[in-house]
DNA sequence: GATCCTACTTGAACATGTTCAACTCTTGGC
DNA sequence: GCCAAGAGTTGAACATGTTCAAGTAGGATC
């Protein structure tokens, strides 16, 4: 983000209660412009001007409705969370074998995002700053963080799963945290057809499965448990 | 990167076998002044137009040694990287506990590191994109990386620590991404002094190493076994 | 209808990363 | 000493994200 005085300013995007019906249609044309020009030229070559533009807005216009460039991204962001849930939806059918869960969800989640891939990287760069309002763990994503976790709520309500209690009540946060894992593999991964990332997603579930199935054994629960503490002391602190 | 045509360009810096060392003394110039303006005030707000004057140069000559404003961020890369070693081969002294040789090295990164705070999380930014050289997994990166991993692999060879040959082997390169994870939490931190992502090292490092323990019971090994091979095979694929 | 308020809209201006054609200086060969 | 080649240097120009003072329009209040 180039700003001028290097100082966080407050959004000028009005909130949604004092909008009117024809702001936001200004704003969703805003919005689905940038989407287009996103996936036709990727992020850095989509200027704000050629965003305006294809809306049919000024360049101040496009920021009176997004504080940013940025700000753009959130509306693709939300759209995969979305796609990605109902492919969820579609494609678990009536599986309830957990490791099988856990891959379809996570194939699902590349075949949803395969189109991107190209510009990911730049998506991937804005979100990783820490103070971003796309950082997936920022308070702005909470609603599509929370949605995601949800999901993987239901790949484990939805299973024959066995694990104990404390395990199975934290086991969505951190599935959806070996999403995040698998999500930026996907971002670095250059193969065809994400050959790699599916690779991997392929061969870590049956891993994962199997490590939450020691979580049985006494030796390993113990650490297990031990894990979950320090998950839950550091959410706190 | 704000490039005119969205064109990765071809490195003008010239290669280090014709550079005189006038042009030598330039170059460290402006890497120290970049390097100082960082600490003052920050990536954002340091301008390239700053560290030209600041190391006496004008602006076009800056491009002429640096490619990019994020190249300048490698210096101080390499930087943090050298001080994290010496600090390591200091700190260590006669240990021979895996855990606790594993741990100080993990508290001297944070230590070293902990001045860059404030706007490590830019340098992160930078970082995270797949196609930058600052990316720990690019070819540019490949010496700090590799230096890096070697100093896990005196970690691994100081100590007492007794594992299955195949799994030592690799051990040096996970534990290295143990420690990106580590970063990955310090940089999202901002707790102060650190305390939450030294909660982390402290209370994780002693589960890393009951894990690779655990590695010498019969069930848990396989699945450690079929882990490093995914971590192989991903990695020739 | 006049007035005012506020949501909305505009485009010029600004800051800054980056490029580039032109220039100067150093060096090795004669 | 002279010259060519190429390293080193320069600042103006450019593209683009962002800001802002000024304007417009539509509705509420009188």
């Amino acid at each position: 983000m180039t700003t001028l005085a290097g100082v966080t300013k407050a959004a000028p995007t009005p909130p949604e209660s004092t909008r009117s019906e024809k702001g936001e249609a200004t704003r969703a044309a805003i919005a689905a412009a940038a989407q287009d020009l996103f996936m036709e030229r990727g992020y850095d070559k989509t200027t704000m001007r050629a965003v305006a533009e294809r809306a049919g807005v000024s360049l101040g216009n496009a920021y009176y409705y997004f504080a940013s460039k940025e700000h753009l991204v959130q509306a693709f962001y939300d759209t995969v969370q979305r796609d990605h849930a109902a492919a969820v939806d579609q494609a678990l059918g009536d599986a309830t074998d957990f490791a099988d869960r856990l891959r379809i969800t996570l194939e699902c989640w590349i075949d949803v995002a395969a189109p991107m891939r190209d510009f990911a990287g730049k998506f991937f760069k804005v979100a990783a700053e820490p103070t971003s309002p796309l950082s997936p763990f920022s308070e702005e994503s909470a609603p599509a963080r929370e949605a995601s976790i949800g999901l993987y709520r239901r790949v484990v309500d939805g299973s024959d799963l066995k694990v104990p209690a404390t395990i199975r009540s934290e086991l969505p946060e951190l599935l959806w945290l070996y999403q995040m894992g698998v999500v930026l593999f996907w971002v670095y991964d250059r193969s065809d057809d994400n050959k790699r990332a599916r690779t991997l997603v392929r061969r870590s579930v049956p891993l994962v499965d199997k490590l939450i199935r020691l979580t049985r054994v006494p030796g390993v629960k113990g650490v297990a448990e031990d894990a979950i503490g320090l998950v839950r002391s550091l959410r706190t602190l």
